[in-house]
DNA sequence: AAGCTGAGCTGATTTATATCACCAAAAGGA
DNA sequence: TCCTTTTGGTGATATAAATCAGCTCAGCTT
């Protein structure tokens, strides 16, 4: 499943240094930590990345590609936190915790993953608090997202949830009305805590609605102001 | 409302040092910093200790008694995230994102706080990396509570809802199998997700079932093994 | 080509949960 | 003290959403 290569243009992490905005402000010393041991894996579309329940022994910097972060939950549910694309970091909240995964992350589109050993990340945590107090901004904004959704899944009910899923995609993550959803039915379900049948019957309300346009997997929105609407209504 | 007084036993926080876990690491130096502006406020069972939307402008300690963090959703609903006790940091991940609140704090028993300048946190923050580490721990800690929390609520159905909101005050919060149940049933109903009369009607069901006892608003879990074996089946 | 599989789709049915209407008891106010 | 308000409690009803069964269609395999 996993093979490793060299991913072009990404020999070590000075080259790094441009693209990826959380290695930005570390100089050459510390990023020199963080190169030692480092490596980058490529995978395909549908592989699995990070599994939940595994010990956290590397932060991952994603390259190339679009991967999505879920929770394994009761039997066999999941629910799908967010989608990632390059640069972000990936790894949860364990990293600094319980050492634990405690999201589950694959690749909807082939992928490159950076791995930079947990024992390096730490020690430029622990040389430059910038770097540590950039980690804490992206932790609590995660948190801050966190909170947005569980109101969201918690008191809003299938059509609202729905909407703001939508509006997730094309506003927050793809930034454009008319994207190549990459996601299965099963996984807006997850996305949205509605089961299967559902995200299906709603999404062709909303078809019917013109509030979306689905021809293959490209999905338009056509009428964010009615989405917002539902959104806010719940 | 507020009224502030001088909190016996805090005078200052050089004397939080042995108190605080948070605080334990830091120099007398650092300390100082921290010590400036700091004052401390008493508030009355029922009343609000941050109300969220507002601007984030202290870090805040508390000194003693037990607080709500509860997240105002839509409608009048809130969704009650956990409860807090000494030596609790309040204050939430918009203290280093967007400097807002990001969620209402109320005072459940009378309640004594330290109001910490956020600047002169900041400040500290950036001279310590280890104290900044901390703060990583403990944002990443409340995430991956966060985690366990929405999959409860979103992939469980009331009675495991409730069993895993009744765990938690026994287990988590209070530590004990029989303890004062400062939550109304409507606070209750906002902490599994569920609405008053539903969680009204299963604590019912669990007495009846010998799985918990209710005087007053004292609680004794009887049964804590089919309570698990409740929230586990969902 | 035939057969298989999995994804998307839909109507009918069942189930979980919210809502409603109402009552009793406790708590606070005049 | 009585009156009002709030909180806890309960059965009946309505509704949201999951489940089930079955169907089509596209992509594979043999």
């Amino acid at each position: 499943m996993i093979y490793k290569t060299q991913v072009d243009g990404c020999e070590d992490c000075q080259e790094c240094m441009n693209k990826a905005p959380y290695f930005k402000i570390l100089s050459p010393a510390e990023l020199e930590i963080l190169n030692r041991d480092r490596y980058s894996v490529r995978y395909k579309a549908g592989e699995m990345i990070l599994k939940q329940g595994t010990s956290a022994t590397h932060v991952l910097s994603l390259i190339d590609g679009i991967v999505k972060i879920y929770i394994e939950g009761m039997g066999d549910r999941n629910l799908l936190l967010n989608l990632q694309k390059p640069w972000s970091l990936l790894g949860g909240p364990g990293l600094h915790t319980d050492r634990k995964i405690h999201y589950s992350v694959s690749a909807l589109t082939d992928v490159s993953i950076c791995f930079i050993a947990l024992d390096n990340f730490n020690k430029v945590m622990g040389m430059n608090c910038r770097f540590g107090n950039q980690l804490i901004r992206h932790v609590s904004n995660h948190s801050v997202i966190l909170f947005d959704k569980m109101i969201s899944l918690t008191q809003k009910q299938m059509h609202g949830r729905m909407a703001d899923g939508l509006l997730y995609l094309s506003k927050v993550f793809f930034k454009s009305d008319t994207f190549k959803l990459y996601l299965s039915r099963q996984e807006i379900a997850d996305l949205t805590a509605m089961s299967k049948d559902s995200a299906i019957r709603i999404l062709k309300d909303f078809e019917r609605d013109r509030l979306i346009t689905l021809k293959g997997n490209e999905l338009s929105i056509l009428n964010t102001d009615q989405l917002l609407n539902i959104s806010l209504k719940g």
